[in-house]
DNA sequence: TAAGTTCGATTACGCTTGTAATCATTAACT
DNA sequence: AGTTAATGATTACAAGCGTAATCGAACTTA
């Protein structure tokens, strides 16, 4: 089975996060810099790592008795897939209605739009 | 404490998928109906429904010995919702990025194109 | 009226998740 | 060398979840 993205938790998806930014990197790094903004106990963390270990989102190699750890994808793939996902069970693969209940909220300001402009006019480029 | 939309699991919701489409209605008939997609056990589905009640999603009223269940809250408002959560934990809350991985996973069509343009220039107009 | 059927309510059970604590090993300090 | 500190490994434990089975009351049917 291949490292299936889809059922990494939303702890260790911030877990992940943190390697993302830099790596790789000791445990100790990846507390401290979780802890600026999650206030998470130093086992729970290292309960996280060995779980993506586990689950082959994420690798070590040994310096000293240390590890270093690294994420065993991008954060676009996972991203990408877990958008997909929630856009097909709850638009049935569209991804307009989600824009569409962002713009009905105000959840959309002018750069937004903007980027979804040039978004758009790419689009339409790449096709014909 | 208000309903929670946000801690309806996967399996929940596709129960109260079925309560949007018609309600109130009968144990019976959701489990019929869940049945032409799901090969849901007959007691798995009365388990879901109990624990959306529990959570105060869906309500009941009684008929003779029957309930009929209906949804307590809009699909819209929690596909929403639910939208922005994802889009907050991996987007920082904008949403082009997730548009843009669609893009470059090949996930846009014409028509969805359409739908977003149209909505751009809504919201364009809206914006002075 | 006794037995089966149909509901909802309650209970079950293994897996995952959040959140750690304890154990074992190794490195460092006294 | 003995003790302490750091670090990964193992174990813990309650709540949530998927997936039902069992219980008890009411309704139907023979």
């Amino acid at each position: 089975m291949k490292p299936q993205m889809s059922d990494i938790s939303k702890a260790e998806f911030e877990v992940l996060e943190s390697l993302w930014q830099q790596h790789p990197v000791a445990a100790n790094e990846i507390i401290l810099r979780l802890n600026e903004t999650k206030p998470w106990h130093e086992k729970t963390v290292k309960t996280l790592l060995n779980r993506l270990v586990k689950k082959q989102a994420v690798s070590f190699v040994k310096e000293q008795r240390r590890y270093l750890y690294s994420p065993l994808f991008e954060r676009e793939d996972y991203t990408n897939e877990a958008s997909q996902s929630l856009i097909e069970r709850m638009f049935s693969g569209r991804v307009s209605p989600l824009v569409a209940g962002f713009a009905k909220n105000k959840n959309l300001n002018k750069e937004d739009v903007e980027a979804l402009k040039s978004l758009i006019d790419q689009w339409e480029q790449e096709h014909e």
